[in-house]
DNA sequence: ATCATAGTCGTCTGCCTGACGATAAGCACT
DNA sequence: AGTGCTTATCGTCAGGCAGACGACTATGAT
C-alpha cells in the first residue's frame, strides 16, 4: 500500500557516536574537528547519516570501524579480541539542534580499550582523544580553566550523556573490561574506575570485591610485571555481565 | 546555507508510548487498536509522528495527553496532582519494522497512577489497558496461555523493553511512587512493587527500608484504613529520586 | 643491600538485609 | 462486647558485605 508523503515531515536520521576509552589515567573521548559548515573548524563528536538499508546499530557500528578501525564486540562471538562495547545511548531530535534541517540524532555509547592513535579517514589531524573534563569544560556540563571551543551541535551534552552511563553502568555490570586489553590485571581495572569515576579506591578492598564476584574475572595463569612492583596475575572477562552486589561508587 | 536533500534518505520519525500502570494488582500497558492497514484490527502501543517544529519531548507528552489526558509530571512544578512521569526509552529503526516506508520510532515510558478508563480520540473500545503478560504472551516475550493475537509492529518488542526499564529503574529510583495517587501509604507503594516485579515482599521489611530512606517519603499526617484493617499514615513523595543502596529485587 | 612500588591476604567493625515474633487498630461478624 | 480477620508497625537476631587498615610478598631501581 502506498503512503502519502505529505501526511508526515522528513527527517534526516543520523548516528553520533560517544567513544570512551581510558589512556594516561583519565577518561577521554573521540573528537573529530569538522570540515564543514556549520561549526566547521570546531570538534564534535563522530557520526553520520544513517543508510536507506541499515539497522540504526548496524549504522553506528560502520561509523566507529570507519573513524576508529574497531570492531564491535559480538557478545555471540566472545572470544574475539580488540572488540568495543556498543550501546545505544538516547536520541537528540530538538527542532533547532542543526541550523541546516531537521535531523534527529541516535546517539551510541561505544567503550574501547586504549589504542594506538586515531584516524579520521585516514587524516590523523582531524581526529584526537580528549580527556572529557577538557570537552566539557566551557559547556556548562563541566568547569574549570579556559574555554579553548565547545563542542558542535548538541554534542557536549550528548558526550555528558553518554560519560554518566558510563559511569553508571560500571557500577552495576562487568563493562569497566571493555576498557581493558584482552588480558589484564585487578590493578589496571582498579584504574579504570579510578579514571572513569574519577576517585581512589583501596586495592584491598578493591581485589577482594572483583575476585570474589563469581563469573567477573577468569585467571589465565600468566603474570606481568608492566606496571612495576610485585607481578600480578593476569586475567580476562568471565562471562557475568551483571554484577550483584554492585560495585559501590564512593561518596563524594 | 541550504542543504543537498539527495545527500541524505528521508525518513519518518514517529514517537511510540509505552504506558504503564498497576490495575487490580497487575502491571498494565495501555495498548490502542489500531484502525488502518497494515495490522488493522491489531492491538498497538499508541504513538504518532513527530511534527516539525517538535522537539521529542514535546511529541511524546502531547501523545500522552491526547491518548490518557495525563500531564507530564514537570520536575520544576512538583506540587502538581496527577502528573506522569515520561522519559525517553529508546529508539527503533529496523529498515523492515514498517512495511510501509523507513520509520524511526523514538519509543517513551510513561508510569502512571492508576486511572479511570482510557479513551483513544473518545473512542473507549479502541483503547485499554491490558496487564503486560496478556499483551507479552505470544510474542516469545513472555509465555503462559493461548496467542491473542500479538501486538504489530515491533511493538511487543518495545513493550518488553520498557517494562524491564521499569522494573530495573523502581530499584535504585524513586520511581514507584509515580504509580501511585498524590498521597499514599506504605501498603499501597509495596503492593506497586510486588506488581510490577510480580513478587511478594515482606511487608516489615519493606516498611524498615522505604521509611529509613531519608528524603524517599514524607508524612503527610493524615490516615486511611481504604485497604481495610488498621488504619496507615499517609504519604507522599519526598525529593529524593535517587535510592541509595538500592531496594532490592529478591532473586527468584 | 636497601628502597620504592604494586600486588595479595587477613582482620575488625559497622551497616543493611532477610527471617520472623509481637503488638496495634480498624472492620465484620456473632 | 467479644471473636476473628485484616493490615500496619515495631523489635530482635543472625549473616553478609563494605570500609578502614595492618601485614606480607615479589619485582625493579639505586
Amino acid at each position: 500500500m502506498p503512503y502519502d508523503p505529505s501526511a508526515f515531515p522528513p527527517f534526516a536520521v543520523t548516528v553520533d557516536l560517544v567513544v570512551l576509552t581510558v589512556r594516561r589515567h583519565s577518561l577521554c573521548a573521540l573528537a573529530v574537528r569538522r570540515g564543514e559548515t556549520p561549526f566547521q573548524g570546531r570538534w564534535a563528536l563522530p557520526g553520520g547519516f544513517v543508510r536507506e538499508d541499515e539497522d540504526l546499530a548496524q549504522a553506528a557500528a560502520r561509523e566507529l570501524a570507519e573513524e576508529t578501525g574497531l570492531c564491535v564486540h559480538d557478545p555471540a562471538a566472545p572470544a574475539q579480541d580488540d572488540g568495543a562495547h556498543l550501546e545505544q545511548l538516547a536520541t537528540y531530535g530538538d527542532p533547532d539542534r542543526d541550523p541546516r534541517m531537521r535531523v534527529v540524532s541516535v546517539a551510541h555509547l561505544a567503550l574501547a580499550p586504549d589504542l594506538p592513535a586515531p584516524r579520521a579517514g585516514g587524516d590523523a589531524s582531524n581526529a584526537r582523544w580528549a580527556p572529557v573534563e577538557e570537552l566539557l569544560e566551557q559547556s556548562g556540563y563541566g568547569r574549570t580553566g579556559e574555554p579553548p571551543a565547545p563542542l558542535a551541535f548538541d554534542h557536549a551534552q550528548i558526550l555528558a550523556d553518554g560519560v554518566e552511563r558510563a559511569r553508571s553502568k560500571i557500577e552495576y555490570s562487568s563493562l569497566a573490561t571493555a576498557f581493558c586489553p584482552p588480558e589484564f590485571t585487578v590493578g589496571e581495572l582498579r584504574r579504570v574506575y579510578e579514571a572513569v569515576w574519577s576517585v581512589a579506591l583501596d586495592p584491598r578492598n578493591f581485589h577482594r570485591k572483583v575476585t570474589g564476584t563469581p563469573g567477573f574475572l577468569v585467571p589465565t595463569g600468566g603474570t606481568t610485571t608492566r606496571q612495576g612492583g610485585r607481578p600480578a596475575q593476569l586475567f580476562r572477562a568471565g562471562g557475568a555481565t551483571l554484577l550483584n552486589p554492585p560495585m559501590l561508587r564512593p561518596e563524594v
